[in-house]
DNA sequence: CGCCACGTTGAATTCAGTCAAAGAGCGTGG
DNA sequence: CCACGCTCTTTGACTGAATTCAACGTGGCG
């Protein structure tokens, strides 16, 4: 517990993408060292732009430093499907530069701060420093599952399951970064967003967010949402927390990654 | 026709993963050998039986050799989501090694044969081969790929959508591994299968599926399905082929994989 | 043959969507 | 400082797509 919490106070600071990785695996501080070396100057967007968009080429990797943002799709129909929210610390395309055009767009919820990751930086890392390729790897790992539990959610959950199951997630992702107070955190979305995220109407997500007020399983005061019983939205969205698989490291590859990291360290004295 | 589609199945035969990856880049006479080397000996499994379940530690990456598998996730309410369906030459978990605890199942549709990937050949893969770790990380790009556009659908789509949109990606996906015949294919999915992949009733899918099949958009005898008219279909479901990112290299990229490949075989020396 | 899972069809029900209009909040500019 | 315009929220009445319930058909297999 002790060892949790001193984790937790070491986690919370500086650089974003050392916070959201170090909830993989405990990082020294030559890791970090390394990551803050990666990042490039910041930039700023305000909100509602699209930092990049369907059919284009993807860029070098963006590191979201503050604010929010998603990645969407537009359809053919004028329609909208948000499929994944980026919070401080969340890495845009850890990946996708492999690929010759991005398939959806990502845009700007908020004003947001973000920073430059190479591609050399990003294959030198690969090359060069297993520990945290695996981090990174593990990073893109949760944000898959993050997507299939979308799936579920939109598949077999009905208005209030989804909506309950949202806020949990933005919950529990929000702590994990520092940057809940109890049940609360800054929710900057508009019920359109949460709509276009839910395959539902905004008119249908007023009325179960309503509900979820009169029967204080929420409270609303401007952009900021509380949770009162988050069980209770667990409950009602039968969501279970272990999708996001923080803290939960399979121990023994972590191990392993050491020592191969051990092993490049000798090659080159 | 059932017997041509099977003849192809075993007629396609060499390495089902070198096969899957060369839809990324070319691969050399080497790399294609050393992919050989990767799979240990192959198992055989029947069908509707988990591979791995929910809550178990992710075991040593599986190739699915033949037949069909699916991703799925086990509802409290006793209902069923099913994320993917692995197709021969699909890893069942090419990277959740590094997790400790499967947030999903894998379970068999079909009887499968199966071959194994050891944890260290991977790391030796993704330590000492740049281009086949590409053509790795492509795979899982595109499986993530495949997981948002499930997304889109099931949450922006409706059920004449829905299933047009499946039926493409199945055609698609089967066609690029050399699995299909003109438009047709084998489809070896119960109705209530593909209606605990598309957020549908049975009922609603039997429906549906009759509808198309009265407007000659498909054609269905045992488990082989035709798809008469696939513009038809995209046209219905609003579907576009590039998110399945076939063929679509970042050239440049795989360029610069390809001479980090070349700078470590120099120092090799 | 007879079982059993799967497919098919019809009728009633319901959850969420659609349409419409009014209210609240917020920035901007007169 | 207030008025305007804009977007977002809220609420009500109606509609409809998909579900539910229920029954019957069918095809493969021991």
């Amino acid at each position: 517990m002790a060892d949790e919490l001193q984790r937790q106070v070491i986690a919370s600071q500086g650089n974003p993408l050392a916070r959201k990785l170090s909830l993989f695996v405990p990082l020294s501080n030559a890791d970090r060292a390394l990551l803050d070396t990666m990042t490039g100057p910041e930039q700023r967007f305000p909100a509602d732009v699209d930092l990049i968009q369907e059919g284009q080429r993807p860029q070098p990797v963006r590191l979201l430093l503050e604010g929010m943002a998603m990645r969407y799709r537009s359809l053919p129909d004028g329609g909208r499907q948000i499929m994944t929210f980026l919070l401080p610390g969340d890495l845009c395309d850890a990946h996708a530069f492999l690929l010759d055009e991005m398939d959806h767009s990502i845009g700007t919820i908020t004003p947001v701060r973000v920073s430059s990751i190479s591609r050399d930086m990003l294959m030198n890392v690969f090359a060069n420093h297993p520990r945290i390729s695996a981090t990174l790897w593990w990073n893109s790992l949760q944000e898959e599952a993050m997507l299939r539990e979308r799936i579920v959610s939109l598949g077999r959950r009905n208005a209030r399951g989804r909506i309950a199951y949202l806020l949990c997630e933005l919950f529990w992702r929000y702590e994990a970064i520092g940057l809940s107070k109890g049940g609360a955190f800054q929710l900057p979305l508009t019920q359109l967003e949460l709509g276009d995220t839910l395959g539902l109407t905004p008119v249908h997500v007023n009325r179960i967010l309503k509900d979820f007020r009169e029967q204080h399983l929420i409270a609303t005061r401007h952009k900021i949402i509380e949770l009162i019983d988050i069980a209770g939205l667990q409950d009602i969205s039968g969501v279970d927390k272990t999708y996001l698989h923080l803290n939960q490291a399979n121990t023994e590859l972590a191990q392993l990654f050491d020592n191969l990291e051990a092993v490049r360290a000798d090659k080159s004295k």
